[in-house]
DNA sequence: TATGAATGAGGGTTCATTCAT
DNA sequence: CATGAATGAACCCTCATTCAT
């Protein structure tokens, strides 16, 4: 792992670093990778060393970014002394939305795809300097509630999807209701998910 | 209305028809506007008499294709003979599963934008022949449901948004369940809304 | 057949001249599509509104080229009153010979592709700016000896290739020997194929 | 004759080893050193140690590969008991069309440079792991022939190049005839050749 | 309105070549 | 000798857009 193992990630990082600032800023479809290579500091050439082409590196990032959502979130949950895995949950939960109230460049840019940060179906293996830390948010959870709740990924699933769908115009347009008059009726239909999928049905 | 006028109108539909078959096929970004007009059979030019560029295009027809799917479950819906307002709407979210479990390309095409279809906020006025039937399923809704309801828009809003949501990757990708196995637990979460909106709380 | 027709034509014939002059002088290889272009005087998106690529207009080039090397021999010929058939062929390869001598960089730029301007066989429709005068100095050749030779293509085709295989390395390295040493026994060659086609064999 | 050596020599002999299969399968003009370095198993570096450039390593194969066609068709000869130079001759000649007919890409690869192969002007010494064993197979003609016939190169030279361009066509597309049409009408043409020269003309 | 030839900037991509290891 | 990551010039080609007809 000399100095050229090194070099190698260095730029690989850059590159992704600097494709996230344009295509939060300037938008996917108004990103060159003359932009990216230019101003990451590398030859275009080294560009196609590491990824197959913009759209190739577009989704390495969804990826990326939104696991790092969780990932932070998660952190923060572990400081705080909850008491079971509902209240764990929702903590997370809140913790994602008001990060992306935030950070709406991230929001446009997760889109609604928050879902691939927390599973990891559809997209394969993202292959980004991963911290070994935390694979895998859902896993974490699935393994607390496994034994309460039947069928906990389904559980999940729908609650991040029902997530990932309606905040988006919500924050960004306030339409129909801004997030603050959203975040009730959201939570109280997450309550009900995992009512519905704790009772013994 | 004379001959003309008709002529415009055929060329205009010539293109979106084109338009929507190409998008679905190959994709939004390997479709160029020389494809359209030349499978269309109309010149270059003409194409932008009608639309800005190939994102007008496309905005419209997620529109358009989204409203129609609507209409269609609506006129569907209106053949049998339902009770109230939660079998109405369950029937139509059945309705359109089923269309776009048939048709997959065009799941892919109008994507998690299902809301487009029934609000229709966030994109402005399609301007597309607009059959001047039917303007909103939504508002035929929030005129039944008005009154056993409060705020009908919200809770509208986050069904269809779940079902957007959660659809996409269970059809597509039979991932984390197929769409049979997801139903039931789809419809009992939409249940579980209306309850929630519906009680007194 | 208004000025835009005319313009195109010319358009096309500036890039067909060009595009001869640069493969004969810089080599196919070494000339790129935006030389020609801006040789030619035109945009680089018009050369692709005529040809497919770079070793498109060069294979219409070299049929171009050869076919009007065999036009302006035949013209040439027909200043002389040659008694018979033999003499007129061989008269027209004298010609061409001396025309490639003289012209060696025509001599690379056809190659050993001699062929292509006499038959049209592989090498489809050239399609350029055609005089219709002779469309093919082979069907020229075979109406005036159809009778006295059997397979009259069959033996203009091994002549022609005998000519084009031979005279490249003489004329350009005098290897094995000069264009002069080498015509006396070429034309013996010639001769004896002629020979050979046309008695009762 | 070390380890070392060995190992160079085997490098080199991949690298051309694998440009020959792709120059064949897929053009020169489509195979790029990075898939030949690739597909030999060696370093993008090392490829430039032996070989200055495509064209070098494309040169050097043409050259090989005729070589390897002729003593290929000498050493068949040798075991058949011919009485004299012409019939030698032809044997050669018709063993290597037989060739060229079962082998496609390699009458495509050596294209109407057959003349490389039995002669070695115009391209210098190709350096290739020569078995020094026949060095010419051109030589070995000349000194059986030197005193029958007066030039015996220049006879040579005729009949190969008449050969090198008329079974191109004719095997490849069967245009203007097949080549078990073409071979007696060639075969006769050679031997009026031999006749000419052989003549004390 | 409708056309479609012409544009030319700039997109993505390749690839021969170098050089530190 | 051998490597292969990095380079960056230069390539081909696309395509949205214009405008004279």
């Amino acid at each position: 792992m000399g100095k050229a193992a090194d070099n190698k990630q260095q730029k690989r990082d850059a590159l992704l670093n600097t494709a996230f600032s344009l295509f939060t800023t300037k938008g996917l479809h108004n990103t060159s990778i003359s932009d990216i290579v230019e101003q990451a500091g590398v030859a275009k050439g080294t560009f196609y060393l590491y990824f197959k082409d913009k759209y190739d590196i577009n989704n390495k990032l969804v990826v990326h970014r939104a696991t790092m959502l969780f990932d932070a979130a998660m952190a923060r949950m572990k400081e705080h002394d909850l008491k079971d895995c509902r209240e764990k949950l929702l903590f997370i939960i809140d913790d994602i939305i008001d990060a992306l109230t935030e950070n709406k460049l991230l929001l446009m840019f997760i889109s609604k795809n928050l879902g691939l940060g927390f599973f990891r179906f559809t997209v394969e293996n993202a292959g980004i300097t991963e911290h070994p830390t935390i694979h895998n948010a859902y896993q974490v959870f699935v393994d607390e509630i496994g034994d309460t709740v039947q069928d906990p990924k389904l559980m999940l699933y729908l609650i991040i999807e029902l997530i990932g769908g309606s905040i988006y115009s919500s924050i960004l347009y306030e339409q129909p209701v801004s997030i603050t008059e959203l975040k009730p009726h959201l939570y109280k239909t997450i309550n009900g998910i995992i009512d519905q999928f704790s009772s013994g049905s």
